[in-house]
DNA sequence: ACTGCGTGTTACCGAAAGTAACAAGGTGGG
DNA sequence: CCCACCTTGTTACTTTCGGTAACACGCAGT
């Protein structure tokens, strides 16, 4: 506090950090996500405890790391959300641009997906889903942003907003990890598929004619 | 191979893995997922070097766990998804079903969803979602299962029940995640808005009158 | 020149996964 | 009767990794 410094421009420090951080993202995109701090620091061709120092424990290096994936493929996401298109164009829009983020760089998405901070933390109470990846979350709200948004909040609760949000992004992530994995599809097809699920076919799809019914 | 025992009733060493398996469970489910090999054999009486004979590792004794959650949770929602009502009643039955297990026991849930194997297995290739939790993979299998059975298999392709499957149940799964973090309504209320969801609400709904269109 | 501060080091601790190597108890075949 | 054999159990060890203490260099500003 009290600075007279603007610092607009990047400390030394904050420099440094970023490097660090560019050689964390080179091991942990090679190694995966379970990358030991050794092996990040030699990659920075320095040793552990500045690691320590300038994120404090891996978990804090992870987030750090995170933070950045996160925002980068948010803005992308956003862009194609806020398009000025119609609500089922933007959806497959927004559905390709995910997907083909994940497509195109696996590890960076296992990596998000899967922080595995395993602290020796000992957390007596259980905070469901502290390991989960902020990233569905932060995706979560934002889809109920813009759905609030751009709906007529006289349809339904607002609090409809965020149950869509969450549960549109969850079949995203979902649909997405299984087709990453089994690639049983071209991605343009999963998309028709995701949209169609979402404007209501699962509704009035016919039975079969001989089936168990209904 | 070759017993001329039929082998019905367990052999003393499944019993005995069974009772690992219960002493394990009672572990897991009180210090969560980050529970050490030797807090396990502690409770269970005995030491280490037993658990790793009857389950290899520690991925192997989380795996047997899991399947034993997994295949209880999976025997309740296949009833719920097959019982002889509409569709809309068996969906939301089902997604009533899960919400409430997942309500009840949230450790059993946190256990499941984030099995955190980090073994220093040194994988050279990306297999992506190794570590995500397999009950997910086979809901959505079950789900596309039950789909493809029901539906009309002319109304697309078959591929289509998978997407589907896949996508259904990484909804109901990111929504439950949230609403267990954050309460924000009762559980028949999500249910609602979910089966509202999947029911085409999104394509239907209208936009704000004044909002930024579409 | 002295005082800080940020950067860097080596050397260590503690916890946890995983692994010998060895001991004890029961069981069937000679 | 005794010996091989299998299962259950132990103690004691190695390795790996997250995290920390203590110390050393370089470079501002006063």
């Amino acid at each position: 506090m009290g600075s007279t410094q603007q610092d607009d421009r990047p400390s030394a420090t904050e420099r440094r950090r970023g490097e660090l951080l560019e050689a964390a993202d080179r091991v942990v995109l090679r190694d995966g996500p379970e990358a030991s701090m050794n092996a990040i620091a030699a990659e920075a061709g320095i040793t552990k405890p500045i690691l320590y120092r300038h994120f404090g424990d891996k978990s804090g290096l992870y987030r750090a790391l995170a933070v950045r994936h996160t925002d980068a493929l948010l803005d992308s996401l956003r862009a194609a959300l806020d398009a000025p298109a119609d609500r089922r164009t933007r959806l497959e829009r927004t559905l390709e641009t995910y997907l083909a983020a994940i497509e195109s760089r696996p590890q960076v998405y296992r990596f998000l997906m899967h922080p595995a901070e395993s602290g020796p933390a000992a957390d007596s109470g259980f905070d469901i889903g502290r390991h989960t990846a902020p990233l569905l979350r932060r995706l979560g709200e934002e889809l109920a942003e813009v759905i609030s948004e751009r709906l007529d909040p006289g349809t339904d609760d607002v609090a409809q907003a965020r149950v869509w949000g969450h549960g549109i992004v969850g079949m995203m992530h979902a649909a997405g990890d299984w087709w990453l994995r089994e690639r049983p599809c071209a991605r343009a097809e999963l998309v028709r598929q995701l949209a169609d699920l979402l404007w209501g076919r699962l509704a009035t799809s016919p039975n079969r004619p001989q089936g168990p019914g209904f």
